[in-house]
DNA sequence: TTTGTGCCCGATACCGTTGCCGGCAACGCT
DNA sequence: AGCGTTGCCGGCAACGGTATCGGGCACAAA
């Protein structure tokens, strides 16, 4: 049948030695050019496809990466495409596993990979995880990690990530500026790095414009719209509410939204609201939620390139941390007062 | 080192032959029950991984499956999905390529994921292709291929979909039901075939209420927010403006909705908007968007099974055809006539 | 004793490719 | 003439498994 050709079949055809071929084929040196042109020829002539397997399997490198995301949502998402673009640009082709924020699916993913035989890893890990044994056992062979986005000291290599604490921070400094007072967070799990980092961010910003931070505006709940909802329910229905809301995602700030809604408060005259990660959704609800950007596409880019990096070169690399910054998208919910020009739209 | 341990490490430690160990880890059969438990304790003691770039070449399968694309948005995401966990109960792995809409990369990425030899592919075409030569070379050397969502008559495979006749069918149906008379619909491109289902969907609700189609409200234009805005503000000038919308996509049903926010039009009071797809974005945005909602994860599974029925049966199975049903999701944006006990939220 | 018959197991080829090693001819240099 | 060098090429083992074939052995049947 139509199999595809290998390299005996060329060997055959031009009665030459099977090492010749594979030697015309790469190296191109230690070959007559003759032989050379005559092997090139005919493997185009036959659509000459190396086995990727056979390579793979003798050279013991797959020239693939596993990527593991907690979920695919449009931030990671992005940050996928941007992993694979860099990728293929190295010549190397990723496979992506989510776990969906579980822990047990992490670790199950991360063996399905393994047995794929991939060259390392790319990994955020699930908000779930605790442990990193299974990580550090694939280190301790070896293989290379790089983690990115959600990343923790628990586990030492080379990493990718927003400057979160400057997110929170900046978010938090725009309330300020725009007059509000009492401003509330919703954080994610208390365990959770990028949470912690933005918090740290937001309590920086207060203390260095004086006003000192109050523990019942602080609220933990889970990265969820609906958590969020109900959490900003509560906020709203104390004596002294806040007069503004930072939410670590914009999935929590839309549960914020629903929430502010629903009570009856307008953004930005009575409640202010700043969101993270400018989705595109928050730029379609009324009114337009102001949100922390951060450069998805380019993180990606980034942490397949100190992927490569790690490969080729061998000294150890785990300490190398590359921080992008975040930027600020204003829309109506947090801007009261206005700039002197005209009102964005 | 610590290199995985093989097959001949257990053979070694255990004095018996290579075959018995590899017999022993599969067939079970043909192989005394006490070397057999020998060798099962000692590959778990090693932890044992079979090498599957071993297994494939030998096998000539990788049981792998290629998802191609066109691009990550929830819909397909979702779809994705769907696919990779049905896959991963048959015991296959998937490599989703993205295509980006753009025919060339189609084409690189059926090639990228032939090299890494797949069994087989399932796919969803980019609005682009118009050409099916790549994939029906594929079919001739008896690769399985299964198309989903985006089908095309051009390439005769087993199918999934949703019955997107019946989407715009109900769809319209609904507007008309709720008064609207001039109704125009946002289709896509004019090649692609789920947007020219819909439209017959949408036709023949017309018909049914014996309203004549008027091809100034047909309007074709790309998949996608901006074009949408633009069309709809082109509709919402003409001198007899339609009373109402409805978009193939939900991307469209935003950009409509913009368009018609900004003309100062009100729904569904003014105008009627109802969009296709069911994404989270059209209950978050005000008014909320009606919309026809798609069982994206059960597609995913069901085309998942259909190639995994492929690869068993040896029969020709191109002319099966997977139809799933759509249902109608109604928000205030197409809402005129309220139900008789109360308002939805 | 011979023959048949399962049961277990080992030898070996093979999948497609690469890497090492060595061979051989041609050539130039002492 | 003898030597080393260089250019080109082929043989062979190896990567880690699987599949086929046949052989040894014990035991029953002829």
């Amino acid at each position: 049948m139509n199999r595809p050709a290998t390299i005996k079949d060329i060997a055959r055809k031009l009665n030459i030695s099977i090492s010749t071929v594979s030697r015309a084929l790469r190296n191109a040196s230690d070959v007559n050019s003759d032989t050379k042109n005559a092997v090139l020829a005919l493997s185009e002539e036959l659509n000459y496809q190396p086995n990727k397997l056979a390579v793979s399997l003798r050279q013991n490198q797959t020239h693939t990466i596993g990527v593991i995301v907690p979920n695919l949502d449009y931030v990671i998402a992005t940050m996928v495409k941007g992993i694979d673009e860099a990728a293929l640009e190295a010549g190397y082709t990723v496979m992506v596993c989510q776990s969906n924020e579980s822990f047990g699916r992490e670790i199950l993913n991360t063996r399905r990979l393994l047995d794929s035989l991939v060259d390392g890893f790319i990994i955020s890990v699930s908000s779930e995880t605790k442990s990193f044994e299974h990580f550090k056992k694939i280190q301790e062979r070896n293989i290379p990690i790089v983690v990115f986005d959600r990343i923790t000291p628990a586990l030492v290599a080379p990493s990718v990530r927003l400057d979160n604490e400057e997110g929170g921070f900046i978010a938090t400094e725009h309330l300020l500026e725009q007059g509000y007072k009492r401003i509330a967070i919703l954080a994610g799990p208390e365990n959770l790095g990028i949470s912690n980092s933005r918090m740290d961010g937001y309590l920086n910003a207060l203390k260095k414009y004086k006003i000192k931070s109050d523990n019942n505006l602080i609220i933990h709940c889970d990265f969820n719209q609906d958590y969020a909802f109900f959490a900003t329910q509560e906020l709203l229905a104390m004596k002294k509410r806040p007069d503004a809301i930072f939410t670590i995602s914009d999935r929590m700030a839309i549960g914020a939204m629903l929430a502010i809604k629903q009570k009856g408060l307008k953004m930005p005259q009575d409640i202010g609201l700043v969101g993270f990660n400018n989705e595109p959704v928050v730029g379609l609800v009324t009114p337009g939620i102001s949100s922390v950007e951060m450069p998805c596409f380019e993180i990606g880019k980034v942490a397949a390139k100190l992927f490569i990096e790690t490969m080729y070169h061998n000294e150890d690399m785990s300490n190398v941390e590359k921080i992008l910054k975040p930027k600020l998208i204003i829309r109506e919910s947090s801007q009261r007062i206005l700039p002197a020009t005209r009102r964005l739209r």
